[in-house]
RNA sequence: GUGGGUAUAGCUCAGUUGGUUAGAGCGCCAGGUUGUGGCCCUGGAGGCCGUGGGUUCAAAUCCCAUUACUCACCCCA
């Protein structure tokens, strides 16, 4: 128990970490082009902010949460989801008064309290981008396509963008009217969660995966079909500008997405390389939520993405062919007098910015040699008595196994030489 | 919270109808003469067979419980 990591976490080894670092740097390089700068908010929150944001109705805030009580009584918990920390950070260092829009990206970890399974940990990590203040539908465009971008740009294939608008506060309500009556006489079919759904939050019936209730829900009438003259315009504007963006969407009018806060657009990003949980990301509009946590009334479209979600659609296609950081020298010694000398002149090598390295377990010259070539290092530097004595080094390259003879003071302009452009000073 | 599956070496897995010191491949370590990797060869280290109980002369193997992992439901990234 003690050596082992909590459920639902997961430890990202020296061996697969830089597969983090391949996306993370696309996702920085992305944001960056469509203009978005990058927040970091604190990993926990005031529980109150998640409740009030997120929804009281959602599964996350009633039975996901990591919430618990710090030593001044008050009520904390680690974030499920990236958009609340960023609405507070917006509203209590009055973002708001800047000129408009503000553009924002995140990548940070996630907690919510499930039981894992495929593509789904307690602790995940999540890209995420909210921008405040834009009111068009070119920005609920912009923040689709950045999101399809990115996925492009990692060479993922077979990807469906599902889009849908669940309306305004305006034309939700006489909506609901409509599902009230139409379900009047099935009410009794439905299953147990939806018919508690029913009085809070009918809306989410549509988003039933039991068999009965799907039933019930073909013929029933469609947000899409009864929004109000704005949110259709909005809806057909964003398609317009997902269509100048040569995005590629299927209009999905059962989607609905799990967390309150959503108005007009709302879009799924869907792989059938994951299992289950098919989701790598999903979002849209927000325009009441400013408001909502205490800010003036601020329009806001933001998405969520899973990394390990994104991983593991690279792995299963196969798309991650990509190698972790090799060393560009390491120095194979023989005896005290060559390990003391190697240790002096690997620092220096590494001032000049490249990475060196050396025995420190006392292998034999052969050995080390082995050890050098499963690492992967482009170079071996051999020293010992006769090299000390002449300052003729032998430098090895490992990959054409050739090896040849440089003078001790000039083994730094050899690699820059050799190695061109991670010369870095 | 509910259901299914699985637990043997660091990893992937064998282990016959219960039968003595539990195996392989890979990985790791050391060698294969005098200071040189990848292939090959030799040797070595490393397992209370998830944990606890039961049946039996005898349990990795059969039974029960428990825990962990895993997949799925609910929901979500």
């Amino acid at each position: 128990m003690l050596a082992r990591a909590p459920k639902g976490t997961k430890d990202i080894l020296p061996s697969e970490s830089h597969r983090w670092h391949y996306i993370e740097d696309k996702i920085h390089k992305i944001a960056k082009s469509y203009g978005y700068r990058e927040i970091r908010t604190p990993v926990f929150e005031h529980t109150d902010l998640f409740v009030r944001s997120v929804g009281d109705t959602t599964d996350i805030v009633q039975k996901e949460m990591f919430t618990f009580e710090d030593k001044g009584k008050r009520s904390i918990t680690l974030k499920p989801e990236g958009t609340a920390g960023v609405v507070r950070a917006y509203i209590e260092h009055s973002l708001y008064a800047d000129a408009q829009p503000t553009k924002m990206y995140y990548i940070t970890p996630c907690y919510r309290h499930e039981r894992p399974q495929a593509g789904r940990q307690r602790e995940f990590h999540q890209f995420g981008v909210e921008a405040f203040g834009g009111r068009e539908a070119s920005l609920d465009a912009e923040i689709i396509s950045l999101a399809v971008s990115l996925l492009d740009k990692l060479g993922i294939k077979g990807l469906r963008v599902n889009i849908n608008s669940i309306g305004c506060a305006d034309c939700r309500g006489p909506y609901h009217e409509k599902i009230k009556d139409y379900l009047g006489s099935n009410l009794d079919a439905l299953c147990k969660s939806c018919s508690e759904r029913y009085e809070k939050n009918p809306l989410r019936i549509l988003d039933c995966k039991a068999e009965t209730c799907k039933k019930i829900v073909t013929d029933i009438p469609l947000m899409l079909d009864n929004l109000c003259g704005e949110c259709k315009i909005h809806f057909e504007d964003t398609k317009t500008y997902l269509d100048a963006a040569g995005v590629e969407y299927q209009i999905n009018p059962l989607i609905v997405r799990g967390l309150d806060y959503y108005t007009n657009t709302v879009f799924e990003i869907i792989s059938d390389s994951l299992g289950a949980q098919s989701t790598v990301c999903g979002g849209g509009r927000y325009d009441g939520l400013v408001e909502e946590c205490g800010g003036p009334k601020t329009p806001g479209v933001g998405f969520g993405l899973g990394l390990e979600r994104l991983l593991m659609i690279l792995e299963a296609q196969d798309a991650l062919n990509i190698i972790g950081d090799i060393g560009d020298i390491y120095f194979a010694t023989i005896g005290d007098r060559a390990r003391l000398k190697a240790f002096e002149l690997i620092n220096t090598i590494r001032e000049k910015g490249f990475s060196a390295d050396m025995d420190h377990v006392g292998r034999s010259i052969r050995a080390q040699f082995k050890y050098a070539g499963r690492l992967g290092v482009r170079f071996v530097c051999t020293i010992g008595d006769n090299e000390l004595e002449t300052g003729e080094l032998r430098v090895k390259d490992m990959a054409e196994g050739t090896e040849g003879s440089v003078r001790i003071e000039a083994l730094g302009d050899y690699l820059a030489k050799q190695l061109g452009g991670e010369f870095d000073e």
